[in-house]
RNA sequence: UGGGGCGUCGUCAAGUGGUAAGACACAGGAUUUUGGUUCCUGCAUUCGGAGGUUCGAAUCCUCCCGCCCCAGCCA
């Protein structure tokens, strides 16, 4: 038997803690070592030229995650340097976002265009210490003169200018006298290197293009390269966490911060996030929204945490599975599985069960008066019984599920067939006893079915056992619904991996969404407000939508379905007979 | 064929010289007025491969194989 305690015990289900991993072991080896005095301090850095989306999901819980594990602080810091890509709007959707996932960045909100001064200033010390010059060869001669993987590059014509020379061009670039493209400013390195990265990479480049946030006040913008550390030894981040790809240029990050001798933050490398049937990269992302095959960034079949949140996802199951997943260096793409799993595990415990037809088929129970009409009561959730109970009204003329209806049903099928008894839930037994057909289309449009009143409630006072139990909502108090049900964005597994001559578009789902416009549901769901989740039972998870939803004319986005037995064996049957 | 990384169950992933955690998925079974939930049970004699060191190797060494990243004045 449960006892109180076990049962709120379950209720407040301790977040899945993310279990040790390799950054947690570096981090616990500085602690021991008293490296910055015992400090963890990190920081999520976002370049504001997209939405957020599950696999930010990832570094957002990791670097909040550690910060408040460790007890540090974790920085929210814009990576604003290229101002022809970047807005105000994405800056405020981001903050949205992580502010949603549930985490508190207080007043640590950084902006490094608000370091252009210092970072201008560290530029001239590099210069003046011969670590930096001004070229002044073409894009196109640059490319040239890096060289190739295997060959090394040449060295610039201007790569010997003197201090005086290179100090005076970058006071001239940033005062606008040059056009784009003239002159870059590059780090004096090797271009003989075998990390093409440190082959003399640009620092600075000239952009007459205003910036959202410092408007005209500069032409020339810094680097990743050359931003990117020194925000980071700036604002005394002790353990700087990024994606694989930045691993070849942690030497440059190394270099810069050595150079100018400021406080060396470590730069850490992950794997990021690959989720099946989707994509996560903001080029792909921004194809999607652009050619239209969602109708924006947020919508619910959008892996962006705004596509997440409208879709019915709850923080607290995206936070789940960030620390399911772990954290290592090898490549991998989890299976959006267990993502689903997480979003029910949560919607289970919290969500009240109501009851809804998709597909309508009417039932008529002839020994049911004409006018008579009751109320049964329900339970909201069986999870949690402090949730209580509501009354649903039951009549003459219900709709139930027309697949839970088959007039020749095979074996295991469970539910109403001709001749055959099922439970309505929470109400009465009823007995098929005819089925009316369209005569021009044979389709069934109506099934008669006669009810047992000793039955009130789903039980029968004789003992006798049925099979099958249906949800129902009853015609003259149901209401009308919209309700969109979503599936995978993408049919194949990865949709990244492409034959010859395709494109990850040829593996979009023709049916990732549907739109049932005639479905019944319970009356109770008539005050249901935008954003709020149910379970509507045997089917799945749904909310209300944010956008498209009014009082009169109600949208439900199915979140994600039920775990679908009845399916599974369906299937393996067909695959059966397929191989027979 | 330069450099930097990575290979442990179908998918993630712990493991750090003492004899392969856990989760998802999958397959059985029990309970069930949701074919839901919950609960049991099963699921890597073997860690990309081959050698070697060792009483003992996923862990150390050697060679090989495979995959990913880098030639933006993007991040």
């Amino acid at each position: 038997m449960k006892t109180e305690a076990s049962n709120n015990q379950k209720k407040n289900v301790k977040e899945a803690k993310s279990s040790s991993n390799f950054i947690k072991q570096i981090i616990e080896e500085d602690i021991k070592a008293n490296k910055n005095e015992g400090r963890v301090h990190t920081r999520f850095p976002p370049e504001p030229n997209g939405y957020l989306h599950i696999g930010h999901a990832k570094s957002i819980c990791l670097n909040f995650g550690l910060a408040k594990e460790y007890n540090g602080l974790c920085n929210l810091r814009y990576d604003d340097t290229d101002p022809s890509k970047e807005t105000i709007e994405y800056v405020e959707a981001i903050k949205e976002d992580v502010r949603w996932l549930g985490f508190e960045w207080e007043d640590r909100e950084y902006y490094a265009s608000d370091y252009f001064e210092q970072l201008f200033e560290y530029a001239v010390q590099l210069i003046k210490a011969g670590k930096a010059y001004v070229d002044s060869l073409s894009p196109e001669e640059i490319r040239e003169y890096r060289g190739t993987l295997t060959e090394s590059g040449k060295n610039s014509s201007y790569r010997e200018r003197s201090i005086q020379e290179n100090l005076d061009l970058f006071e001239r670039m940033r005062a606008g006298e040059f056009k784009d493209g003239e002159h870059v400013l590059r780090a004096k390195i090797d271009m003989a290197s075998p990390n093409i990265i440190m082959r003399d990479p640009t620092l600075y480049r000239i952009k007459h293009v205003s910036h959202y946030r410092s408007g005209d006040m500069w032409c020339i913008y810094p680097m990743y390269d050359f931003t990117h550390c020194l925000s980071d030894s700036i604002e005394g981040i002790t353990h700087s966490i990024c994606t694989l790809e930045f691993e070849i240029n942690r030497e440059l990050y190394d270099w810069v911060l050595d150079w100018l001798e400021v406080y060396h933050p470590q730069q850490i490398e992950f794997a990021r996030l690959n989720l099946s049937h989707t994509v996560l990269s903001k080029r792909k992302l921004i194809r999607l929204v652009e050619d239209g095959h969602v109708t924006g960034w947020d919508d619910p079949r959008m892996p962006t945490i705004s596509g997440l949140r409208r879709r019915g996802y709850t923080p607290e199951a995206i936070r789940n599975f960030c620390n399911r997943i772990g954290v290592a260096k090898a490549d991998s793409m989890v299976d959006i599985a267990l993502l689903e799993y997480c979003i029910r595990e949560d919607l289970n415990k919290r969500t009240p069960r109501v009851m809804g037809v998709l597909r309508p088929l009417k039932v008529v129970i002839e020994n049911y008066p004409e006018d008579k009409e009751e109320e049964l009561e329900a339970i909201n959730n069986p999870e949690d019984p402090s949730m209580g109970t509501r009354k649903v009204p039951f009549s003459r003329v219900l709709y139930i599920e027309q697949e839970d209806f088959m007039e020749d049903p095979p074996k295991k099928f469970f539910r109403l067939a001709p001749g055959r008894e099922v439970r309505l839930r929470y109400a009465f037994f009823i007995k098929c006893i005819d089925v009316i057909k369209d005569p021009d289309t044979g389709d069934i449009i109506e099934l008669r079915c006669t009810y047992d009143p000793a039955t009130r409630g789903g039980d029968a006072p004789d003992g006798r056992k049925v099979k099958g139990t249906l949800h129902w909502v009853s015609a003259k108090h149901a209401i009308p619904s919209e309700v969109r049900l979503y599936d995978h964005l993408f049919v194949k597994e990865n949709p990244n991996e492409v034959e010859e001559g395709k494109d990850f578009s040829t593996y979009l789902n023709p049916n990732s969404l549907k739109t049932l416009k005639d479905c019944k549901l319970e009356p109770s769901l008539a005050k249901a407000t935008p954003g709020s989740r149910f379970q509507f039972e045997r089917l799945g998870y749904f909310c209300v939508d944010s956008k498209d939803s009014t009082a009169k004319a109600l949208v439900f986005n199915r979140t994600v379905k039920l775990r679908d037995t009845w399916a599974k064996i369906l299937k393996s049957h067909q695959k059966n007979t397929v191989d027979k």
